[in-house]
DNA sequence: CGCGGTGATACCCGGCGGGTATGACAGCGC
DNA sequence: GCGCTGTCATACCCGCCGGGTATCACCGCG
């Protein structure tokens, strides 16, 4: 009666994404006319009209944007399903950790100290990633922990267990008149206009508006910093990465950042719940 | 190739739950051979074997028990999905909010009078329910928004704006003793033995062991706590249900309460997001 | 050693998901 | 105006797979 199956959502996602009922059927491997009709077919038994089908293009209605999101949703969902059980099956005694490439050098490595002393503790592979890539590692079932970051990262529908809280350093070039302070503030830095802050992509690969150069890794970030384009704001523990030509000066007013370890609220496999009473205990 | 389709996840739940075929089958309204193949067919494509048959009984492997979860979240994903789409076609300008019973009153009464002055304001339906049922009313889309209390809800998976914070309060029938203080520490009334705190029951409508009284809903609490037989701890705000036998004291190191506004993280209709702004500048 | 009860196997059938061919209709260039 | 092109919808056919029935293999048990 009421039951949508991942296959009817499937089409609806990429007949919406394409706005074009031929060409999602060319995407999904065949032909339109079946497309169509399996459309047509949801839209029946949800009783709601998902697409407009006027003269030369659809639209999606409002129900249809709603029903979009949902199934986007539900798929991922049944995606990582099947990676997570499959996992669970694979390798009892295994854990995969993701953390941001090149941040929390030394709270990583004491947890996974800690955690290797455990008696029986699970094999843990740590799987880098770049901003906030952690996310969706974790959601799609790729991951099974991760070291993440508030109030930076996205942790909704996450559990999580604080681990260590720390303050910002604004990095400028060394030779900058601002690098003689001990303290900054963000006024300080925003104001400075031969020093743009440097913009990282947003999940959509786009950048936002501004000044600034557009960066996409760290190494970019520390390069323009040395040649004096940019300025940055990272946590104080990253400051590891940091080159002689780079100085790291305590901001007061920038939020503090805490480094979490999160996990799916649902899944409560004894190995992350070892974890986390190590990490807890750090 | 590995697409999970949500019949087959209902009937692996089903099995799951039973552990056992027939009685499954049967409650699926199927023949048994069918609904052992479709399991067989589900773990051939996973690789992974997901039931333990043995001689007399069914059990599940770890991986069975990880993909019971998954499988879980997805139905009711997908239930969730088909009641917001319908509403989402049905009534474009209108919201059901959900709410605990007999709390709130006075925030309620003040977030739906300002959201009634606004422009255009969608028509808002307040629906009641009992303990903790927001969170599900929410996630399988029976409601657009909720109120809902830090610490004691589960939050994961909403957005959240904060409305309101609060302490707590102990209420002790009038004549007794304590009720004569003019404020009181959580160990002052754990430590009386002629009041035994009253037990909410869980999710799962059992209770956890203790002295004091099995209790289900506010009407029932006020009563016992009136014939002096339990005591109770409140957010301050719900003394407008207290009867004139009751008497509230201060509790200075309960942990305060916040009321805030829920909604699912990504549902950001329109309607959604016109209320919380109304919301977060009461 | 039958007997009841488990899940697994064998086999059949109907419906439905998929394909091809075609239609209705709008926009557009001539 | 008239094709031409490209849109989605309709009509029709077919093979597969989901579901049913009958039966088997196995185990515990009196």
């Amino acid at each position: 009666m009421d039951t949508l199956e991942t296959r009817e959502l499937r089409y609806f996602v990429t007949v919406a994404e394409e706005l074009h009922f031929s060409r999602a059927a060319k995407r999904l491997g065949m032909a339109q006319p079946p497309l169509s009709r399996a459309i047509r077919q949801l839209e029946r038994r949800l009783g709601v009209t998902l697409l407009e089908r006027n003269r030369s293009g659809v639209m999606l209605t409002g129900a249809g944007h709603v029903l979009l999101g949902e199934a986007r949703g539900i798929l991922d969902a049944a995606a990582a399903a099947t990676r997570r059980t499959r996992r669970a099956a694979s390798s009892t005694n295994r854990l995969t950790l993701a953390t941001k490439a090149g941040a929390n050098h030394e709270l990583l490595r004491k947890l996974l100290d800690a955690h290797a002393a455990e008696p029986g503790a699970a094999e843990i592979e740590v799987l880098l990633c770049g901003m906030g890539d952690q996310a969706r590692m974790l959601r799609d079932g790729r991951a099974d922990v991760a070291l993440m970051q508030r109030p930076f990262d996205a942790l909704a529908g996450f559990d999580t267990e604080d681990l260590h809280t720390e303050q910002q350093v604004a990095v400028l070039p060394a030779v900058h008149p601002l690098a003689a302070r001990t303290s900054l503030t963000m006024a300080d830095i925003s104001d400075v206009p031969d020093l743009p802050v440097a913009r990282w992509p947003r999940q959509d690969g786009t950048y936002e508006p501004g000044p600034g150069p557009e960066i996409h890794d760290q190494s970019q970030l520390a390069q323009l910093i040395a040649l004096g384009h940019t300025v940055a704001v990272i946590c104080a523990s990253s400051r590891a990465w940091l080159w002689s030509a780079h100085a790291a000066i305590p901001l007061t007013d920038a939020p503090h950042v805490t480094t979490v370890l999160a996990w799916p609220s649902q899944s409560r496999s004894q190995a992350v719940a070892s974890l986390v009473r190590t990490a807890s205990q750090l």
